[in-house]
DNA sequence: TCTGTAGATGAAAAAGCTTCTCATTATTAT
DNA sequence: ATAATAATGAGAAGCTTTTTCATCTACAGA
């Protein structure tokens, strides 16, 4: 069960971060914003406040669980964090998100980096277009 | 002078839009935030709106005279487009910007937006560390 | 050069998203 | 069970950015 995962974060169990939790896992999109889990806690009859959920997510976040990232468009994106590092790509049209690793890119981020002086805490790559979908259109 | 690249954006040549465009051409740093370009208009005596900024930031961006950019921290980073893409990498500590181009890392993300589907219509790639300097302290 | 009109501006209000405050409530170690 | 500590909800507040609207300006044409 989550508590565990919870404990382990140094976390109380409470409601609201089993249930937030629940949502993150028991989706079937992987990217959600604060909004989509407040609106999904209200759904399931939860009465939790969104104050609590960028609490929560933002707890989550320190923790390791979760990673945030910053698409474009001004509003933040959650994902659980699975251990794997990946980039994304998003359709500009209907939204899309898929993921992908390239070993190639990773390991010149690293070369760059450091060529430039720099410890890398951390790395992002978004790319933008038009999925084959949309494109059909 | 400015006003002919502003003709050449369709803009009108107006006062606020030349000395914007003055202060991104004239500034040492590349990247500024619409604070700091509003502020360096009032510091050179100019009386000039925020709004104002925010609007003609957003023009020249659809006129392809600049670049927006999202880096980490909510607001938008402006930087004046010279033909030249490349990608940054940002220390953490005293936000420091460096700027590189990889084609090796150009080529495996135009290579990976096609096998993934996409017509690819932008990109980004961001990297966060301790630049050289701060790591010494 | 004058003038009309489309477009630009400033100020303030509004709109998102996110964080903070604080009184109340729940969790957990004892 | 209880005390101490941390978490929550509701609303206010904070930030960045956009919109509104009345006023003003650039500039094409007379």
């Amino acid at each position: 069960m989550e508590s565990s995962e919870l404990r382990k974060a140094g976390l109380k169990v409470t409601l609201p971060r089993v249930k937030i939790l629940n949502i993150l896992e028991g989706s079937s999109s992987r990217h959600h914003s604060a909004e989509d889990v407040y609106k999904a806690l209200l759904d399931s009859g939860e009465d939790i406040g969104l104050a609590t959920v960028y609490r929560v997510l933002t707890q989550f976040e320190a923790a390791g669980l979760v990673k945030r990232h910053h698409f474009e468009g001004g509003h933040s994106v959650f994902e659980l964090y699975e251990g794997t590092h990946h980039d994304h790509i998003l359709c500009i049209k209907c939204g899309r998100v898929d993921e992908f690793v390239d070993d190639t890119i990773e390991q010149r981020q690293k070369a760059i980096a450091s060529e430039l002086g720099y410890e890398m805490t951390d790395h992002s790559l978004y790319m933008y277009g038009i999925c084959a979908d949309c494109r059909a259109k």
